[in-house]
DNA sequence: CGCAGCCTTGACAAATGTCAACAAACGTGG
DNA sequence: CCACGTTTGTTGACATTTGTCAAGGCTGCG
């Protein structure tokens, strides 16, 4: 692994109590490997053998029942996913798939459980790490049970632009199809829902979103930091 | 604390691992409450001051938004509910409120992270019952996002007749209202969901359930044990 | 240029929610 | 133990939301 990439998993807040020389041994059964796009690099149900770092690129983690397929959401560099099934050696619940180029750090499930058997640091930096992910879940839980797809929509144009940096203009950071599944509609349906945002003074040509009326929508979207904030 | 209560919550897998010094002390700034029915125990957006765990009696987590609402889950005896707020210490994502008359333990979350802090064995207990819950909201997402109403229902009876011990007839755990609610659904609905399953062999009156023909719903509900099955 | 994939639109169907009425079940106080 | 009132569940009629299917336009790439 070269030294660059090596310290940026270093970096992780995962991987931040470790000491030196126990990162280096949970290193060295490691490997990274470039992806193209559209790759599925692991299919829900099959044991969790690798914890699975997000290099560079990005990842799309999903999953399929009777012929049905949904977004769950979207790891991005510098990122771990399907800790928890690698914590507790159980299969995982969702398929991972790249969206583009990736490069994807492995390291054996094995031996982040030993890990985290005998260091106390580690383990509690996965409490964080899981506790996160958990109140990510349910707020997308919440998300689903209590809006209507226009106000999911509404919302996460909000989220993106705050994102973006919160100018009137931004770009959507993915295919209109994925939003539509991670937002929980069809394509058709997410086409119609920007229209029906427009009384609100929402735009969409393309990838571009323009907000002409930033109080309008938010008033419309309601949005709510126990649903819409990342952080807490 | 009387005493077999005091080992019922000793005996929880959360709490296995602590010393009896370390339990004793983190039991010291605990204290035990009867609730009646129907009491708001927690408002969601609060700090999270207390670590909850439910003697007896049950609890109804739930959300509201925009004056709609929603039910995400039960919470049974010897168990522990809002865990990652209070890890976290961030505010509380889901209200609670009792079901029924109920028992309660709050244990000062202060109290469980310093000791989360310096205890690594606590630290593996937590993240294994963190991994648990973060793989539960994962699957209740699955089911919402891939499913009609009728198959989550079917999915839902499926369930409820293995938790009763398989047989044919069985009684429905809580009101319909709230059943409801947990599967995303209105009463209305789920009135005529019921009779949607008629043709599956499902019979209904009251609170009692029977299934006629356990391979037709079967064959409809397709249950999948990357959704279904809890214990995974 | 031409193909393939994505996005959009229209027409329609299915699923789900709302409102209103009523029936059934439940709990309380007499 | 009964009567009453409240809550819960059911049903019908209807509105809204969402999905499906089919067609066509646009775009990017070989």
């Amino acid at each position: 692994m070269p030294d660059s990439e090596y310290r940026d998993v270093r970096s992780l807040d995962l991987f931040a109590p470790l000491a030196e020389e126990t990162f280096t041994s949970l290193m060295r059964g490691a490997y990274v490997q470039n992806f193209p796009a559209q790759i599925e690099l692991i299919h829900e149900g099959d044991p969790s053998d690798f914890l699975h770092i997000v290099i560079s690129g990005s990842v799309d983690l999903f999953s399929s029942w009777n012929g049905r397929d949904t977004s769950l959401s979207t790891v991005r560099p510098n990122s771990t996913f399907i800790l928890a099934a690698t914590i507790k050696d159980a299969p995982y619940l969702m398929s991972a798939r790249t969206l583009e180029k990736s490069r994807i750090a492995l390291i054996p499930s094995r031996d982040v459980r030993a890990t985290f058997d005998v260091d106390g640091g580690f383990a509690r930096a996965i409490v964080t790490e899981l506790a996160q992910s958990y109140r990510s879940v349910v707020k997308a839980q919440k998300d689903l049970k209590l809006r209507t797809s226009l106000e999911r929509l509404a919302n996460y144009l909000l989220g993106q632009q705050r994102h973006a940096g919160g100018g009137a203009v931004f770009e959507l950071e993915f295919e209109k199809r994925r939003l539509a599944s991670v937002l929980g509609m069809t394509p058709e349906n997410l086409s119609r829902a920007f229209r029906g945002l427009q009384p609100y003074g929402v735009i969409v040509t393309g990838t571009r979103v323009t907000i002409d009326s930033q109080p309008d929508l938010e008033r419309f979207a309601a949005p709510d930091p126990l649903i819409d904030d990342p952080s807490t």
